[in-house]
DNA sequence: CGCTAATGTAGACGTCGTACACATTGTCTT
DNA sequence: AAGACAATGTGTACGACGTCTACATTAGCG
């Protein structure tokens, strides 16, 4: 009741003004921190604002309730993983044959989302665990640096395959369900499921072994 | 402090006895209840405890904390799976002809899984996104009414396909891992991914692909 | 210079998990 | 049969969380 506002020596946080300034920005990343930790049921508002140095209500000032949050967070986080695929598919970008170049690509995707998810476990659960829908799968602010979004690296990549005669047209539409489902599943064994202890070379075995089966069986 | 224990007339809950008879199992049952309505973050222990008709630290009494009652529901849920395949399985039991009979229980394996994950979201989830590791995916209390844990019938019918010979034998060590890994890959799409809001019949043509292409890929 | 909207704070409520102390009761030993 | 002991359930309390309501501060605009 008789708060006499700031008292003047003592600033709040670790703030001199009253404002924050990027607040919204600021709780992302404090947001990624905690996801990057501890996965999406770490992201909490209060511990995000406590990092920002912020009371824990301020947080409603740009995010409707916790729920928004977790989805900056994911939306933060599939622009990691477009990154990582994105860098994957850079390492095969010299191959000169189209064909070859076309499926190195391909796989490039595949590999890359699960080195990601095997390097950041806490941040690919939460990008891909808390709920998405199909719109915002391709919303810009889920894209790395090129601009794409994961889901939208992987239908570039079909695309190709098609356009290059890897893969036959009438097969096209619905791949790229088939091939996220494999690779996304791996990555649940991997991460969450009974292949959590396994080692990383054979975690690499199995990687190139679910890519073989996809290209195999799409 | 100044209990007199339990007023004689008022009885506690919706019990007469100050023991509750069979608390354990009653807990399981209502946090699959709530697995079943709200997944796995769903499974409180109070709100089980209240369900039971129990104080909230009864619970402790046979669950070390949270994640102990969590992982009974698990094994429960994974129980139901193990059910659901097995229905799944007894529908295509009278192939007469073996190597398509192997088949036929083979791809039962998937389509009982994936229509367990539409039909029942919450235990589904409950069952495979909880943490598991592989020495419990093959333990009695997730085992449905054959004895058998959803892992091992999927080992059980790829081992039966390399025995009628519709699967070479080098390619059977791990297979179980890519099989799976399609398979839960899709239901987490259609759950909780990006194909949330499928149709049932598109669905359904999914899953036919998605095992398809283990059939063909493995 | 003052109004208004944007932004941050304070306090409160109900939920949760869980630690500690205590009460009740079945069982086993003597 | 009586009493000790372990198993089981209750009560109270604490801190963390999400979120509601009211209030304080400030930027920007007329």
């Amino acid at each position: 009741m008789t708060t006499i506002g700031i008292p003047p020596g003592a600033n709040i946080g670790g703030r001199d003004t009253y404002r924050h300034g990027d607040l919204s920005r600021a709780l992302v990343e404090a947001g990624v921190e905690l996801a990057r930790a501890g996965g999406p049921a770490a992201v909490a508002l209060r511990a995000a604002t406590r990092r920002a140095g912020v009371s824990p209500n301020a947080a409603y000032r740009h995010f409707a309730d916790r729920r928004a949050l977790v989805e900056a967070v994911c939306s933060a986080s599939q622009g990691r993983v477009a990154e990582a695929i994105e860098a994957e598919q850079a390492l095969v970008a010299d191959a000169t044959d189209p064909l070859a170049a076309a499926r190195l690509r391909f796989r490039a995707v595949g590999t890359g989302y699960l080195h990601f998810a095997l390097a950041e476990p806490g941040l690919f659960q939460t990008a891909f665990t808390a709920s998405t829908d199909l719109e915002s799968a391709t919303s810009g602010s889920r894209a790395g640096t090129s601009g794409r979004t994961p889901f939208q690296l992987l239908t570039d990549a079909l695309d190709r395959l098609v356009a290059v005669g890897a893969l036959p047209a009438e097969r096209r539409p619905g791949a790229e369900f088939l091939a996220w489902s494999a690779v996304h599943g791996l990555a649940m064994l991997l991460l969450t499921g009974p292949l959590r202890a396994l080692g990383p070379e054979q975690a690499e075995g199995l990687i190139r072994r679910v890519v073989d089966m996809v290209e195999q069986g799409l």
